[in-house]
DNA sequence: CAAGCGTGTGACGCGTTTGTGACGGGATTA
DNA sequence: TAATCCCGTCACAAACGCGTCACACGCTTG
């Protein structure tokens, strides 16, 4: 069984128990300033707050990765605003990527999980843009021309599967299976829902509609 | 064993060598301005570079496309920058989609087996182009010189079964065959309304009517 | 030129598919 | 623990697709 050491600063790392999920095992501890407070084998992820009380982040960034037993770490940085500046800094100490905070659970699962789907390869595309929608997967963030949307987590994931196969009819099965949603077995129907939800948050960040309904087979995301 | 042939513009191509990975063999060459080198048995995949020495991308991809024995290869196209404008350009040229490079092996394998694994049903013919009239299979879509016609899933049907076989006189018996409608028994006139539906169809979208009515037989989808 | 076919097309109505507000259970957060 | 958030399901209304009809127009034939 695959384990994913993921270690986080403050209280966060404190709250969290360890967790089973697709096979695999997460375990949770916290990171202080003078790094993990145990070693462990496999993985590791840590995320690390911009602010912490101690220590500031970068510097802490900056430390892990100057730690041979934290080097190959991946490290994400969590921001609390959406500066370009901090995020450069962040890049520039050391991050492999960041995220627009708070951190929920299910936020740092979300993360870990679609990095380590998209392979070990770490330039891989974390972020592609499809006319005017940009989708990062880094920030696990979307925007339609500079604007975010916001977007539940189902909701990102779907729109990452639609994304990933434009152009291309997708069955309500493929969404769902995409989605990787065996069980509990989900009615089909119910994918109407997540693409009416989709369409709204889209719309709601000033965006078009870039997903077409072909009636009777599924639903494409339509390019040019 | 399956086998995967991958192809690669520029020197990528010179610097791998085959490859097994899960019971499959890779093999990688090189990509020049008139194609694989060498030909092959069994699915391909071309990655190509959008900028290269003695060729554009684009051009490459249009002439992969335009080849009969390269015509079925997944081509991808990779991108030195983020640009939406290119992106359209190389789906547009013929590419079934892009990356954003540098590109390494393990990238492309990454690649290679994301996209096997999900698109299992690949259909023969993804996509075919009789003069400016482009049908893509995949998207259930077809385009007038790049405007997206509009149309029903009969009416795509319809057309699809024309474009299959052009400059041929098909009854409106042939047609209703064609499209597969036994049950309940079509009266032949429909057929008409069908040919009217998708002729205002693709003029709506600008374009001219390439269904030619012949008197007491049926019609035939013009070629030039 | 008239009669007779063959075809184009607007209109209609039925059956099916889709969009969506509402609800409730379960998980997460504070 | 209470409050909130997320998400799957349901049910109903709206939208849609499509086959048919009916009539007008044009072509052919005598």
């Amino acid at each position: 069984m695959d384990v994913v050491n993921i270690f986080l600063t403050g209280e966060l790392g404190e709250s969290l128990d360890d967790f089973v999920h697709d096979q695999r095992r997460f375990t949770f501890d916290r990171l202080g300033p003078e790094g993990p407070r145990r070693l462990v084998e496999g993985p590791m992820w840590a995320f690390v707050d911009w602010v912490m009380p101690e220590l500031a982040g970068l510097e802490l960034c900056r430390r892990l990765r100057a730690d041979p037993r934290t080097a190959e770490a991946h490290v994400t940085m969590v921001l609390d605003e959406d500066d370009a500046e901090d995020r450069r800094r962040a890049l520039r100490a050391g991050a492999d990527d960041y995220v627009v905070g708070p951190l929920t659970r299910t936020a740092v699962l979300d993360r870990v999980l679609a990095l380590q789907s998209r392979g070990a390869e770490r330039t891989a595309t974390r972020r592609f843009e499809l006319g005017e929608l940009t989708i990062d997967m880094a920030a696990l963030q979307a925007r339609w021309d500079a604007t975010p949307i916001v977007l539940r987590p189902n909701e990102f994931r779907l729109l990452r599967f639609l994304a990933e196969n434009p152009n291309r009819v997708l069955t309500r099965e493929d969404l769902i299976n995409g989605l990787g949603k065996r069980e509990p077995p989900i009615d089909e129907r119910t994918v109407d829902v997540w693409i009416g939800r989709l369409r709204r948050a889209i719309k709601s960040a000033g965006g078009g509609n870039p997903l077409r309904t072909v009636r009777s087979l599924g639903y494409v995301f339509d390019l040019g």
